[in-house]
DNA sequence: GCGACAG
DNA sequence: ATCTTGTCGC
């Protein structure tokens, strides 16, 4: 749990909650062998969204899994759905689950797309968009954030930035 | 100048 | 993403 600071950019996420993930990183050090990213890989202006964020600074294999397109184009190969970066590449698969609500797969860092894909299909459950890996820590998050709202008692794990933490002269 | 735009 | 009222499907 974390304040951050930053506002939210399309392209520039990492900036903002990385200041959350950081930490997270840094005390499951060799004990994680692959993050699953709320958020794109590859699938990025740059090629390197949050999801290879994460992959770089843990050095450890990373898989983007997000809920809507940011960059790339929508081809068709046979029955897949992928999406091509400007020169070409396959920068992620289109995944639809249930009803029409699809989701966007990306190598996050050390990892095809291919690999990516089937992983990712792998932690689907039936009825559900998100791999388990996801849905599931979203769902605690927000049970979370609920209590603490209601309570108004933050659980360990609580640090504040900065209040002089003003980057409204670097945005908008 | 006009769209597009992860969470 | 968040907020919020009513509503649709399992």
């Amino acid at each position: 749990m974390r304040i951050v600071c930053i506002p939210y950019i399309p392209g520039l996420l990492a900036f903002r909650e990385m200041a959350v993930l950081g930490p997270i990183i840094a005390r499951l050090r060799n004990q994680v062998d692959l993050y699953v990213v709320d958020g794109h890989g590859i699938a990025h202006p740059r090629r390197f969204g949050i999801a290879s964020h994460v992959g770089v600074v843990s050095d450890t294999p990373s898989i983007g899994v997000a809920k809507k397109r940011l960059y790339g184009k929508e081809i068709a190969e046979g029955p897949l759905r992928l999406l091509v970066g400007d020169n070409g590449e396959k920068i992620a698969a289109i995944i639809e689950s249930s009803r029409g609500k699809e989701i966007y797969v990306s190598p996050g860092h050390r990892i095809s797309l291919d690999s990516a894909v089937r992983l990712v299909k792998s932690m689907l459950k039936p009825g559900s968009r998100l791999p388990e890996p996801t849905r599931i820590a979203d769902a605690v998050s927000k049970r979370i954030r609920r209590e603490v709202k209601r309570t108004g008692i933050a659980r360990p794990g609580f640090i504040e930035c900065s209040s002089s933490m003003s980057l409204d002269r670097f945005f908008g």
